[in-house]
RNA sequence: GCCGCGUUCGUCUAGUGGUUCAGGACGCUGGCCUCUCACGCCGGUAACACGGGUUCGAAUCCCGUACGCGGUACCA
């Protein structure tokens, strides 16, 4: 049976949401100047008039046409807006820390939904069983709560469209599969891992993307059924048009274009019954009436599946709106391995959440009046998700930092920065934590500060040479192998931290005392402090991760760097050593 | 490799074809203030990736190239 989608003709989205003439300067009238670019979203609500991001490659023409639609009359949109509220939302997939790049998303959405009176959900996509955890999904919540980013619905406080958390809609994705796999926009799949592999060599080999060839796609449904009874392990697959192009909006950037023949069959529901997350995102977003997806620009190579699940659903697209994604200094997607990127860590280290949320607020974007600092309020207030500029903002502690600074010296009172203290680490508990380790070691109760006062310290002092020792190369092997174990490690405490450095004096062959040496100077900053493996678990998993990391950065610049075939080497020796039987 | 998305000072950015030999901020730096340091204040440094086009006029529009990033999973 032929299905529409499949037709080789170019698919585009119904011709309501997308204008069919091209951007050139010569079609652009001038009087009245840019009225034909007018046709709002119809799903958008919004509170002036919008043009549809159009048009041309350019993302210049695109916002060229936003800019000068914006000041054209209401009269002149033809197609009527759809009344109603706007709906974000995020969408973080539980697994490892919580990211700050989350919150950076959290706050565009929020800032969006707000500014337009609408409502922003949080949605955990735990649909990968094997690497989500209630841990990570508890540091989430942690995580935006402390920067001061609220939700309105969400799997902790629930809402009329719950649950929100994936794993608790299978029914509702079963269902849909089983719709799409009906109307033929989808088809079970047998093939085996071997028979993948080598299709995928294959095509690697003929210079062709990698993608599945369809084996399965016009097998006979009733025989398919008959196999699926018979409990033969299958996935189903979407089935994407071979020819023509998918073509779809985005806000900031005008129209994508992507190829169908370079989408793959992508799996919608695995071997164990879960969703992917495309399935389960598209099918969430329209049950949840999310109307905005504001999301970061890894994901647009996969927005012709996404609109390919609208369409065989019969569900008009919500608006797309793709962010740049944050960077590291050297441009490459913001990683743990070259910034703190755990929310937790800037906590931990002393940064105010207003800090952050403000600093944030100025990646990729700028207030209309240029001001720096800004409440959320003032964000929000202000917010024109238009102004998003589209280059890759990098990270820069150096100015978080600055920012941080002034927060400090000129928002807060000298009793507000006292409680903003107590909250962080100067209190009792840590004291309480800390004086049972000191208490042997104290001559006068003025020793206390100089041993625990590493615990409130940022950045550590001490001479780099001594870090090293006598072997600085060795020194770096190990702060690397310790660093990529403690990265692992959960629960991180006292005794798991023990755990790791017994395995080193096992496999490095050392004795404890002479590899914990140089982790006493890089964790505490001096050689002799308190136990390690206990100011590790009051400095946190990531405090501790981050000051290993300074101190092989600081090897680094003595020139015991690792890096290239060396640090290759060293990670395969470990992987060998370490994790193969685990 | 292929596909896509980007590209203004080192970094964050302003910039809606003429008012800009490009403005602000961080950083770095010179000076002032000052019991030190920091803060603050005044100054300096430094950019439209390149090449074609369109135009009387281009950072701004178009095309190409280069570079960067993302994607190319039974991860999200």
């Amino acid at each position: 049976m032929k299905t529409p989608h499949l037709d080789p003709c170019s698919w585009r989205p119904p011709s309501h949401l997308v204008q069919p003439q091209p951007c050139t300067r010569a079609l652009i009238p001038l009087r009245p100047r840019f009225g034909r670019f007018l046709a709002p979203h119809p799903i958008g609500h919004l509170s002036r008039p919008r043009p549809k991001p159009y048009l041309g490659s350019g993302c210049h023409a695109a916002r060229a046409a936003l800019r000068h639609a914006r000041i054209s009359s209401t009269k002149e949109c033809s197609i009527p807006m759809r009344p109603g509220p706007v709906v974000t939302r995020i969408a973080p997939s539980p697994t490892g820390d919580p990211h700050i790049g989350t919150v950076f998303m959290a706050l565009f959405n929020l800032a969006f939904a707000r500014r337009h009176g609408g409502r922003f959900i949080l949605r955990i996509e735990d649909t990968d069983q094997g690497r989500s955890t209630r841990e990570s999904e508890e540091a989430i919540f942690a995580a935006l709560t402390w920067a001061g980013i609220p939700w309105d619905e969400g799997p902790d406080k629930g809402g009329p469209h719950g649950p929100y958390r994936q794993s608790e809609r299978l029914p509702i994705y079963e269902e849909h599969v089983a719709r799409l796999v009906q109307a033929g926009r989808a088809y079970p799949c047998f093939c085996n891992a071997a028979r993948l592999k080598s299709l995928r060599e294959e095509q690697l080999a003929r210079k062709e993307d990698p993608r599945y060839d369809g084996h399965c796609r016009h097998l006979d449904p009733a025989l398919a059924a008959t196999r699926i009874a018979a409990g033969e392990a299958h996935v189903i697959r979407l089935s994407v048009p071979d020819e023509g192009e998918c073509v779809v909006p985005d806000r900031l950037r005008g129209e994508i274009r992507i190829a169908w023949s370079t989408v793959d069959h992508q799996i919608l529901r695995k071997t164990d019954g879960f969703p992917t997350y495309h399935l389960a995102n598209v099918v969430d977003d329209r049950l949840m009436g999310v109307t905005h997806v504001i999301r970061g620009e890894e994901w647009i190579s996969s927005l012709p599946k996404h609109v390919l699940l609208y369409e065989g659903f019969g569900w008009e697209l919500p608006e797309f709106i793709h962010m740049p994604l944050l960077r590291n200094p050297d441009k490459s997607k913001l990683s743990k391995r070259k910034n703190p990127t755990s929310v937790t860590w800037y906590r931990e280290a002393g940064y105010l959440p207003e800090a952050v949320v403000n600093y944030l607020g100025m990646m990729g974007y700028t207030l209309p009046d240029g001001r720096e600092m800004f409440t959320l309020e003032e964000f929000i207030a202000s917010f024109d998700i238009d102004r998003v500029v589209l280059g890759g903002p990098v990270f820069d502690l150096a100015k978080l930092n600055w920012l941080n600074g002034r927060y400090l010296r000129e928002s807060l009172s000298p009793a507000q920065i006292l409680e903003r203290l107590h909250a962080w680490r100067l209190n009792d508990e840590l004291l309480l934590k800390a004086l049972p380790l000191a208490q042997k070691r104290l001559t006068t109760l003025a020793d206390f500060m100089p041993m625990a006062g590493f615990l409130l310290r940022g950045a550590l002092d001490y001479p780099t040479a001594e870090l090293a020792g006598s072997d600085g190369a060795c020194t770096a092997r190990w702060l690397r192998i310790a660093l990529w174990e403690l990265e692992q490690l959960r629960p991180f405490t006292a005794a798991t931290v023990r755990g790791v450095f017994e395995g080193m004096v096992e496999k490095e062959g050392v004795a404890l005392r002479e590899l914990l040496a140089p982790f006493f100077l890089a964790v505490t900053g001096a050689k002799v402090s308190l136990p390690l493996f206990d100011s590790c678990e009051l400095l946190g998993a990531d405090v501790t991760r981050r000051r290993l990391h300074e101190g092989l950065e600081r090897l680094a610049a003595m020139g015991h760097e690792l890096k290239g075939k060396t640090l290759k080497a060293l990670e395969e020796d470990y992987r060998r050593r370490y994790t193969e039987n685990r």
